[in-house]
DNA sequence: AACTTATGACACCTTCTGGTGTCATATTAA
DNA sequence: TTAATATGACACCAGAAGGTGTCATAAGTT
């Protein structure tokens, strides 16, 4: 599956507001370590943390480009909360229609 | 919107995957404190953290039935994962990405 | 009344998070 | 060559997370 070997899954990974502005940011377009940084108002080595955290979680991957680190967005990982989601979503569907045939029947009497 | 108020976020919140167990127990019924322990080879303290963690960010609500209090699935503010995720399965369909046609080959099974 | 059950409320501990700063090194520019 | 840039690799720190246990109390049971 997708998660074997990381040390941080993708529900750890988008837990913080930070990362998740960083994964926007890359689904613009691939983006340099300091190029992301300027972005916010931490340090770089914060930035470069919360970098490795998603590399780790397979969301990321990086690239070198000369002197720079190009990072790149790796959506597949966010499957598995699609997944994750479609369980719920079915539990709603459950009792939506529920709900939906009551009234359809209570309409009809 | 949803999040005002409440000290954890669905992001947070689902990022445990104890939590994650959690709501999958809650959707199929309500059940008091002891029944979750139960379920878990945890502390009673340590389930009852969670479901404060749960209840902080809205996801379950409990009601005193009694000596036990029961607790329940809430499953609204998920729809902010939801939209989230929406934000990259549209990036996806302007990629035309393989990842799209697997989500949907998932969702017509 | 005495006992058991179900919780709430704490205090405490260890590890992880998210942040900082510094220093070394590789690459590009002057 | 020298200087500036971009990053990696550390060490460090405060606070939160996730876990434990104990004690007090409210609510059923016997």
């Amino acid at each position: 599956m997708a998660s074997s070997g990381f040390r941080h899954d993708v529900f750890e990974a988008i837990a913080d507001p930070t990362r998740r502005k960083i994964l926007h940011l890359l689904a613009e377009r691939e983006m340099s370590i300091a190029a992301i940084t300027e972005c916010f108002s931490l340090s770089r080595t914060a930035v470069n943390k919360h970098l490795q955290f998603l590399s780790d979680a397979g969301l990321v991957i990086s690239q070198k480009a000369g002197r720079e680190t190009r990072y790149q967005l790796q959506p597949e990982p966010l499957v598995e909360l699609k997944l994750w989601l479609a369980f719920f979503e079915h539990y709603w569907d459950e009792k939506l229609s529920a709900l939906k045939k009551f009234i359809e029947s209570d309409q009809n009497d």
